[in-house]
DNA sequence: TTTTTCAGATACTATCGGTATCTGAGTACG
DNA sequence: CGTACTCAGATACCGATAGTATCTGAAAAA
């Protein structure tokens, strides 16, 4: 019947603005900056109205913090990728460093990343979302660190706290300086990285 | 004589009204950022009108800039203290690792900057002097690390450039990560200096 | 003393985040 | 069915803020 073509009920028509939202707006926020993305912009190139940006998000915030989920989704699917297709040490290091330097080359999330930081000593609620994704992340590098210095026999010669820190800090700055001038040069990560998972406990 | 009270040329005091602004700005985008600070309060704070702030910059980016170049020159003095008290080279990198846990801590300049930094994207104006000022200030650690390595009698085992990279990178990511979350281990810090510096070359 | 200049004040505009209100299609219910 | 309700999204508005245009009065030049 064609009735039926109105299947689609309330909910999964929201579900759908809504990510259409998030998909228009990661690409606004990543090539233009938090600030200087507006969310009328944002509505009206996702085909919409503020209107309905305000009733699939509190506000501004929330909405890039929904798509630095997004963001870190892809990103953790990355990481895990590139760890897991060699079982040589100095060869993840390398696939790690190739994903890196994809990463921290053009889509430059690193910039919005910190620009959104920034919000946070204006809003309680970015400051606390943020460190707990900033843990999390931290806790998967080191978990990962830990599994890969085991399987390569290094035992627990390296922190993997402290290296998921230094890593995880050393890929923000370089990612925020590269995007302002692209001469930088990212190969210094993958060197740290062997130096740091090399040398004897720190 | 009492007219002699008016010995303050226009020129002179258009210089005090700048430093004046400068000053007061500087408090406010290391307090709130750059996005939160308006340039009306500023203008008020010390107290003129913002009639004064468009007649002493350009907009608020110049006014950034401003504040910016007057936190490096603290900043490099900073360092270069640090660098200059002690001989031997454990006891300069500790002295440069207090620096930096001071530094990377409460004012978070590192915030503004990498806030300030996102700018760049909209404004060839503020691209072109950052990159100019991150291009001076790693050449100048990087001489820094030529310095100490060659007295500490490493030779050129030491890619200073990289290490360069590598250390203001590294600042940069813990400045940032250090401002949203206190929790953060600063002290990874010295240790990569360390690994860096004594490993042989990357 | 008169004229010119210009640092800083005042008044106004445009843009943007956010709020209040409205509307009409979809949903529940008799 | 058909009537009442709900709520996603639209519209209209508000306050703040960067930037602009214009004005003014005191210092500098004449």
């Amino acid at each position: 019947m064609a009735v039926t073509s109105t299947r689609v009920t309330r909910a999964e028509r929201q579900a759908q603005t809504r990510e259409r939202l998030i998909e228009v707006a990661r690409e606004m926020f990543l090539s233009d900056g938090y600030a200087a993305t507006s969310l009328d912009k944002v509505a009206v190139r996702a085909g919409f109205s503020k209107g309905a940006v305000y009733s699939n998000f509190a506000g501004k915030e929330q909405l890039c913090m929904a798509v630095l989920d997004s963001i870190h989704e892809e990103q953790i699917e990355g990481v895990v990728a590139a760890f897991s297709q060699d079982t040589d040490l100095d060869g993840r290091i390398e696939a790690f460093a190739a994903w890196a330097r994809e990463g921290l080359g053009q889509p430059r999330w690193t910039a919005l990343e910190v620009e959104f930081g920034a919000i946070a000593r204006q809003s309680p609620y970015v400051a606390t979302e943020l460190v707990k994704r900033h843990r999390e992340i931290r806790a998967a590098i080191a978990e990962l660190v830990r599994q890969v210095t085991a399987e390569a026999g290094l035992g627990d010669t390296v922190d993997a706290d402290q290296a998921a820190t230094t890593l995880l800090s050393l890929g923000i700055g370089l990612g925020t300086l590269r995007s302002l001038d692209n001469t930088i040069d990212v190969g210094v990560f993958a060197d740290t990285m062997r130096a740091l998972l090399k040398s004897s406990k720190l």
